[in-house]
This record gives structure tokens, C-alpha cells and sequence, in this order.
RNA sequence: GGCGGGAUAGCUCAGAUGGUAGAGCAGCGGACUGAAAAUCCGCGUGUCCCCAGUUCGAUUCUGGGUCCCGCCA
């Protein structure tokens, strides 16, 4: 295969609530973007409030990727992120304008830009949810002994506990009758290494005042609409079993609804998870290359734009 | 004021018939190859409220004190 010239993109990265939005929207103005979201929930359609969805309005003033490309009760992968990126990469440049990648989904970024999602692996639901039966039957340990049976390689590297994973590569080897260490080491790959060349713009602020703005919008969240917007999910079939509810928020709602829990300790629960998930952000976005970081407190976003764009300038010159 | 219960990790609490203590939550670190806001792993020294007594040894027993929570006045 010919190997192409690889594409210059910017990535605005960032644990939630830091201020990535605000940012991607007035970047993509300058430079004349569009912005591709890369966020876990917003590829579902109505879930608006708690994914902090951005308006219609906006959206239509500066064009948005990866949005509402899914119900609710669809199983969105990443392998689907990576094709829709893909092809929302092709739109853009045929309008000759620059993709910007702005969101807070760590693992997304890494199957598009870490080029190691392999072509056509396939995967199952039914085999998961009989899996996952015979872990809850005779203990996760059996899972994992069957994988080290048929795969030692990624049966090592995985926990015995850490179901998904030994369920998915399980998944691989029954479906495809090989295993997923060969796979992985192949190089059929879904996005060829070296396709995009990427700046990480990192947006972040200390520690305790990035929970203090967690807080804050969590509150913002529950006073303006989330739980009317869980309820209306519920009330259309769209509930804990599909994986577009089982987000932060969402979960700790449909408990509430379920007569679980009171709606103050849904609003904590929230609050807690979303802490935590940040922590789970910057482990990830520390090892991203290469990264150039911005602290966003106090800052104003059109100054801070004004800067990144001279950095991004650079990058996409080169 | 009287009676009872309590005081142990940031929080809620457990515990040892006396040998200086441990869970959950929070917090912190890490993993991550088609569910990822998912899934999973690791990290626990703190005047055991204060003072005195008994004792080789007290956070544990005894006495007193302080504070908190109930109930009764």
C-alpha cells in the first residue's frame, strides 16, 4: 500500500468541565474549522442536558461532527467513532477547511490517532451476555482460565477480574478462531499508522478547582432539565440496560426514577463519578504526544484562543 | 438539672475477655486494542477525646473531667 502524507490535526484535550467547548468553537472561527466531537455520549441522539451538549444554534454557525449519530439503544463503538471520523475527515477537507478534534473521550483519540483498532474484528452481543452468565454462574476466574488456554498472551496482561476484557478477547478468538494478541500484532489495521499527524492542545486547571467546577455544573445539570431528560429517555424504552444510560448521571437518574434513591444523592453520586473520571482523563491524556498545556483559570477564552491559534499555525504549516 | 447512649482514619462506623487497630465511602496512583462517562488493579500511623488510677503494659478495665446525641424534667 502507498504511504500518504500524513494529515495535520489539532486535538483539544481536557478533563470535563475545564472549558474544551468554548475553546474548539472560538478556534474553529479563526482558523476557519469545524469541529469534530470526540465525546462518548454525544454521538447519542436526546441526550442533551447531561452530555453538555451544545445548541443547535451554534452547531449551525460552526458545523459539528459526531453528534447525534446514534439512538440511544444502539451499541456506539469506537471502531464506529473511528469510521465516522473518517469520513467527517474526507467532508471537511473537500471544503478545504481544518478539522479540529475537541472532546474528552480519551479512548476514542486513541483508536483514531493510535492506529490500533484492527479491520474487521467483529463482536456479538449474544456471546457477551452468555459470557458474562457463565462468569455470574461459575466465577470470573473461569473466563479467565479459558482465555489463558487459547490466548496466554492477553490472558496475562489482563486481571481475572477485569471481565470486559477477557469477555471481548473470548469474543475474538470464538468468532473470528483467532486470537486477539495475533490480531493486535497484525497490521490490517483500521486507520494505517502514520495517517494523521497530531498537536494535543491540553486544556486543564489544578485539581481542586476543576472539582469545583465539576460541582458546579452538575447542579447547572439537575436545575435545567436532567432529570426531565431521563425521565423522557425511561419513557421511551431507553433504559440501564443499553450503554448510552450507563454514563454518570444517567445511572445515578434512572435509580432515582426507580424509586432507588433520592434525587440528592443521585446529584452526589454524579458529582463523585465525574471526579473520578476525570482522574481517569489525565492518566490517559499524560501520555499523549505531543501535548502542549494551557491552564484555564481565569482565563478569557478569546485571549487564550488568540494563543493557541499561533501554536496551531505553526503545526499545520509545517 | 436527672437518666441513658456515644467519642477510634477526611466522613460513617467496626474491633480486641488488656500486648498501640480495620472496613466501606472519600482521596491518591495506575491499567486500558470494536460497551470506554464502561471495566479493572494498587495505596490505610491514626494524640483510638483529656486527666488520674490499676497493671510489666491501657486505646481497651476503674474513677473523674470535657464535648455530642437522645429521653425525662
Amino acid at each position: 500500500m502507498e504511504k500518504k502524507k500524513p494529515l495535520s490535526v489539532i486535538a483539544i484535550v481536557g478533563p470535563t468541565a475545564v472549558g474544551k467547548t468554548a475553546v474548539s468553537i472560538e478556534l474553529a472561527e479563526r482558523l476557519g474549522g469545524e469541529v469534530v466531537s470526540v465525546d462518548s455520549r454525544q454521538v447519542y441522539r436526546y441526550l442533551d442536558v447531561g452530555a453538555d451538549k451544545i445548541s443547535l444554534s451554534i452547531r449551525k454557525k460552526v458545523l459539528h461532527h459526531m453528534i447525534d449519530v446514534a439512538d440511544p439503544d444502539q451499541v456506539f463503538s469506537a471502531a464506529d467513532f473511528v469510521l465516522g471520523c473518517r469520513d467527517a475527515v474526507e467532508r471537511i477537507g473537500a471544503r478545504e477547511r481544518i478539522p479540529i478534534f475537541a472532546g474528552g473521550t480519551p479512548f476514542y483519540y486513541e483508536a483514531l490517532f493510535g492506529s490500533r483498532l484492527s479491520k474487521n474484528l467483529p463482536r456479538d452481543e449474544d456471546l457477551r451476555r452468555e459470557l458474562e452468565e457463565t462468569a455470574r454462574r461459575e466465577g470470573k476466574k473461569v473466563l479467565h482460565d479459558r482465555l489463558r488456554e487459547v490466548d496466554p498472551c492477553t490472558a496475562s496482561r489482563l486481571h481475572e477480574n477485569d471481565l470486559r476484557r477477557v469477555v471481548r478477547a473470548l469474543e475474538i478468538h470464538r468468532l473470528t478462531g483467532k486470537n486477539a494478541s495475533s490480531w493486535y500484532a497484525g497490521d490490517e489495521k483500521l486507520i494505517p499508522s502514520g495517517a494523521y499527524d497530531v498537536l494535543y492542545i491540553g486544556l486543564t486547571r489544578p485539581r481542586p478547582l476543576l472539582f469545583e467546577a465539576i460541582e458546579r455544573r452538575v447542579r447547572e445539570q439537575f436545575a435545567s432539565g436532567f432529570p426531565e431528560e431521563v425521565e423522557w429517555l425511561l419513557s421511551r424504552g431507553f433504559d440501564e440496560r443499553f450503554p448510552s444510560m450507563q454514563g454518570f448521571g444517567y445511572r445515578e437518574l434512572v435509580q432515582y426514577f426507580r424509586g432507588k434513591i433520592t434525587l440528592e444523592e443521585a446529584a452526589l453520586g454524579d458529582i463523585r463519578a465525574t471526579k473520578a473520571f476525570s482522574r481517569r482523563q489525565m492518566t490517559w491524556f499524560s501520555k499523549f504526544s505531543p501535548i502542549v498545556w494551557y491552564d484555564t483559570t481565569d482565563c478569557i477564552i478569546p485571549d487564550l484562543a488568540e494563543e493557541i491559534e499561533k501554536e496551531v499555525r505553526t503545526h499545520l504549516e509545517k
